[in-house]
RNA sequence: GCCGGGAUGGCGGAAUCGGUAGACGCGUUGGUCUCAAACACCAAUGUCUGCAAGGACAUGCCGGUUCGAGUCCGGCUCCCGGUACCA
């Protein structure tokens, strides 16, 4: 090997390290265990572009560098592979997801693989994956067979739960579920006079997974549910339908069952900070009380129908000012509304929901400015003083949001204010510390009550545990915590996903129960349909499947021509809520993960993803593992111990500009170049990234590229107005990466034209891995540069002379280091080093250049120095350390498995320190001082100095500030 | 709207504990090598001012704390991510 060849080097390495598995990970109960994970990608028919390989390669520099601490590093990658992208491609072309899927996968890991991951590739996971999703589906199974026992604090088996009411009724039983269900209380002789039917029906609303009404967003013209992304405006992105929010029928998660530890454990983890705070806003815990409000009942309201219950529950956090509530808010679908609603304001309070259902929640939580309401001519009374309450309805009230109604006071909330100031409501202050309300509402806690009956003259302490008290003497309320977390909707009226293992029979008090299939019968397998579609009746696709129907299998006789499937699909959060429990044991056929695997990995060590998964995806996979913990198939409580999240790459757009009134018909088209349109009307039109160079366009590639742009419709050449120096120069914005802004750039490129150990080294040294920054090709070269100057130590570089060039010479030496250069190496050691452990990989990347410069400049080329620099530089630039490794005589192949170079600081003891020396904290000049030179010394020479004198001007300092090793501040 | 994050030369960024702002790299300019180009190498490069030595101004904006602030505190502006069926 001559001349630094990345083609040739990697090309060589990637077959060497794929045909020895180089890579290949074992249990092996002997060695410490470090999980290195990587958020698995959804395999997107774009390909992977530049942004996508950054988390990659930072979690694969920690891989390669735990391996070298001797760490048995399991590192896997896999594909999150069910999604609506290719469920869209689907409906467009007729193509099955599954082939689309699979190609696009094949693309993935052909890109992947060429960055040169050690990924043991024997480990990849697919979701989509029959012999994947068959684990998902049980562990919905699990799910459904459990129920939280609030008093043990975890999931338990529904047969503890079948236990207690066998044997006590509902006594003993302390279990989440919905209030109306908490209120359910029976004996166990009455349990066990139920029949099979209706005791199994009661189950149901106990278990993790069960049924229930939700909103949705649905598009009667799509026939289907569309995701709030795709909703724009109140219709659908995709043809500019109406969309309604809809009552559905949904498989919810019980998530919140685990609201309490979801914000506990976010104490034991070593996450950012931001992204636990982000988590925790979104559990939303609050302590607060609910407040029952009778309804006002009089003869001549002509109300409509009898009300479901004589009051109207809300939840505050400030029951404090309870005295100050002059209206109630009920959220426009609030089940009391039709009750409520008196013959005289039915029209516009029906016109009103009508109104808010074309809303989406996004919509009516954002739109603070607009305030909107309706008064349903109803009353309720205020329990501590009796008072008449008017009840209003407004959109910004949510159904799902704790009891969907909100007891309003003006004084001290702000959108109350608003809402009383709109509508010509009372404003009663309740805190002698209120200010300014005759401006906006003060939701202060000082002062005492005022206007407040029982609690006049308290503090806010005090107030609220007074009127607990009291409410709970009364049954009119009680202390409460409220989670603003709701439960998860589960089901998905979509056909590329996980079919959720359930039939239906006939029976129950909704006329279908829902059942289990036989544990025997997983995987479920999707079913072939005519068309991705919803059915004409408006099922799910599924309702598409011919002779898709279940077929118990000890009885085969049972209900004619089999039942009904569920018709929906899980969501695309279910297959990633656990799959780095498959990593472990990915061919298992009997588990998901043996328990010998689960024990030994445990769980995820380093977890790089992107923070636009903090509330979904990682909230989520917590709440499964937990689950997964207290049935006791896994060991730990929380998944992912240590989370990095990696910024976006963005891209950079470049733009060609068209002078207006130039291109159409009989005009040849007009570009002019950047520093020529000042004062001109220009269009601005995206380019292509990959034609320009430095901002300099290619224009004879953008005339073969563009025939659209630079020819008239009618075939008039495009003329193009330069700079001075005759090039045509492109504006540039930073802009997302997208097909459509012409500014992909795609590693594949990259990595033909510089190598991946460039492009490794390259997208570190952009900045720090968390933060968003804009990919630029253009500073590639300092790095490919850099790797080259590295190979240099190595070999002499090819001086052209006369006749043969003379191929690079291995110049390596066995001569004893010098200080300087070990300084230089064990500096660079202690930098790289303490970087990795701080992820700070841009920062190390450079230390590895400046220590390359030095090593160059002190001409040193000895093997005692290069070979512990080839080993630290190899986590990052693996190819060219593995064939420089075995250069050195090593066993070809065996970087990866060596030892990391021990840091010396004996070689970076300095005897002297250059002080900066401040006058008025402006540094004027610098002195050097010995490092154990006395404060006092100091500040007598540094008076005594030419430079100081001068700027003393014969005055006495008033003060001289010596920090050791540090800086001096004489001041005047 | 709410929650979270960000802003430093022409560009990406560095400054890890409040202590020399601009490391490293790109770009630009000048030079060496070459018939030429490419590669490589050398030098300069925050802005203004000055022949120079030097000086003044500079970390999104306004204010504060401190001997000393990019870093800490208070108040803004703009950009990005999330906001429960995109992944």
């Amino acid at each position: 090997m001559a001349d630094y060849n990345h083609r040739e080097t990697e090309q060589k390495w990637r077959q060497f390290w794929d045909e020895n598995q180089t890579y290949r990970t074992e249990t092996d109960p002997a060695k410490s265990k470090y999980y290195v994970l990587d958020m698995f990608p959804y395999p997107s028919g774009a390909g992977l572009h530049v942004g996508h390989p950054l988390g990659y390669i930072a979690s694969d520099i920690v891989s390669r560098y735990k391996r070298l601490q001797g760490f048995n590093v399991l590192h896997p990658m896999g594909f999150d592979s069910f999604g609506l992208p290719a469920e869209q491609y689907a409906i467009q072309t007729g193509q099955h997801p599954a082939i689309t899927t699979e190609q696009n996968i094949a693309t993935y890991i052909k890109q992947l693989k060429q960055i040169g991951f050690s990924y043991d590739w024997s480990r990849e996971v697919r979701t989509s994956d029959p012999g994947y999703y068959k684990w998902t589906q049980w562990i919905f199974m699990e799910l459904f067979r459990s129920w939280y026992n609030k008093d043990t604090d975890r999931a338990e088996p529904i047969e503890t739960l079948l236990h207690k009411f066998a044997t006590n009724g509902t006594t003993d039983v302390n279990a989440v579920c919905d209030e109306e269900t908490q209120a359910l209380q029976f004996t166990a002789a009455e349990w066990n006079a139920l029949s099979k039917e209706q005791s199994y029906e009661i189950t149901l609303k106990y278990r993790l997974t069960y049924l229930a009404d939700a909103v949705v967003n649905w598009c009667p013209a799509l026939g289907t549910v569309l995701a709030n992304d795709e909703v724009k405006d109140g219709v659908s992105e995709r043809g500019g339908y109406p969309v309604e929010q809809k009552l559905m029928r949904q498989w919810m998660m019980r998530i919140t069952a685990y609201a309490d530890r979801l914000l506990s454990g976010l104490d034991t983890i070593d996450w950012s900070e931001s992204l636990k705070e982000q988590q925790r806003n979104w559990i939303g815990k609050s302590v607060g009380a609910s407040v029952k409000f009778q309804i006002e009942r009089s003869e001549e309201k002509g109300l409509a129908q009898a009300t479901p219950h004589s009051f109207i529950e809300v939840f505050t956090t400030r029951v404090d000012t309870i005295y100050g509530v002059t209206f109630m808010v009920l959220a426009p679908e609030h089940e009391l509304v039709p009750g409520l609603t008196t013959d005289a304001q039915r029209e516009a309070v029906e016109a009103y929901v009508q109104a808010a259902k074309m809303r989406s929640e996004r919509d009516r939580m954002a739109d603070t400015k607009t305030v909107s309401g309706v008064f349903t001519g109803s009353y309720c009374l205020n329990p501590l003083n009796n008072e008449k309450v008017p009840i209003f309805l407004a959109d910004y009230v949510l159904a799902g949001y704790g009891t969907g109604a909100v007891m309003a006071v003006p004084s001290g909330d702000a959108r109350d204010y608003g809402f009383a100031k709109q509508f010509g409501l009372p404003i009663i202050p309740v805190l002698d510390a209120q200010k300014d309300l005759d401006q906006q509402a003060d939701n202060t806690k000082e002062g005492r009550y005022i206007n407040s009956g029982i609690i006049n003259g308290m503090t806010y302490k005090e107030a609220t545990a007074t009127l607990i008290a009291w409410l709970e003497e009364r049954g009119l309320g009680r202390g409460k915590v409220n989670f603003r977390m709701r439960d998860a909707v589960f089901s998905r009226q979509r056909y590329w996903g996980e079919p959720v293992p359930v039939y239906f029979k006939e029976g129950g008090s909704t006329g279908q129960l829902p059942y289990l299939i036989d544990e025997a019968d997983l995987p479920l397998e999707l079913p072939a349909v005519d068309k991705y579609l919803p059915t004409e009746t408006g099922e799910p696709p599924l309702g598409r499947a011919e002779d898709w129907r279940y077929h118990p299998s000890p009885s085969p006789s049972q209900g004619e021509g089999g039942f009904e499937y569920e018709l929906s699909t899980m969501p695309g959060w279910a297959g990633s809520s656990w799959y780095w429990y498959r990593y472990m044991d990915p061919q298992n056929p009997d588990a998901f993960a043996g328990p010998e695997a689960i024990r030994y990995w445990e769980n995820v060590d380093l977890y790089m993803g992107g923070s636009e998964h903090a509330t979904g995806h990682l909230l989520y996979s917590r709440f499964w593992n937990k689950f997964l913990k207290d049935r006791g198939y896994v060991t730990q409580e929380e998944p992912f111990k240590k989370l990095i999240n990696q910024g976006m790459i963005q891209g950079r757009s470049n733009f060609v500009y068209r002078l207006k009134g130039t291109g159409s018909e009989g005009v040849a088209p007009v570009f002019v170049s950047l520093n020529k349109i000042a004062g001109r009307e220009v269009t601005p039109l995206h380019v292509d990234v990959n034609i320009v160079d430095n901002d300099v366009l290619d224009v004879e590639a953008f005339r073969a590229s563009r025939p659209d742009f630079t020819q008239s419709p009618d075939g008039l050449p495009a003329q193009f107005e330069l700079e001075d120096n005759g090039t045509y120069v492109c504006g540039a914005e930073v802009e997302k990466m997208s097909k459509s802004k012409f500014n992909v750039v795609n590693p594949d490129t990259i990595v033909e034209k510089y190598g991946a150990d460039t492009l490794r080294m390259y997208e570190m040294f952009l900045g720090p891995i968390e933060q968003a920054k804009p990919w630029n090709t253009n500073g590639i070269d300092g790095t490919f540069r850099f790797l080259r100057k590295f190979w240099r130590l190595f070999y002499k570089d090819a001086p052209t002379t006369e006749g043969q060039p003379e191929t690079g010479r291995w110049i390596v030496t066995e001569q004893a280091p010098t200080p300087a250069e070990l300084k230089v190496l064990h500096k660079t050691i202690k930098k790289v080093q303490d970087d990795i452990e701080n992820y700070s990989f841009n920062t190390s990347v450079s230390a590895f250049m400046v220590c390359v410069n030095e090593l160059t400049a002190l001409d040193c080329h000895k093997r005692a120095i290069l070979s512990d620099l080839v080993l630290l530089l190899s986590p990052y630039a693996p190819h060219i350390c593995e064939e420089l490794w075995a250069a050195l005589g090593n066993e070809p192949g065996s970087v990866s498995r060596a030892s990391l170079p021990v840091f010396n600081p004996a070689y970076l003891v300095e005897d002297s320190f250059e002080y900066p020396i401040q006058i008025n904290g402006k540094v004027r000049t610098t002195i050097s001082f010995a490092i154990d030179r006395a404060p006092a010394d100091i500040e007598q020479a540094v008076l005594a100095d030419e430079v100081v004198q001068k700027w003393l001007d014969g005055k006495t300092p008033k003060k001289v500030v010596v920090v050791p090793k540090r800086i001096v501040n004489v001041v005047l």
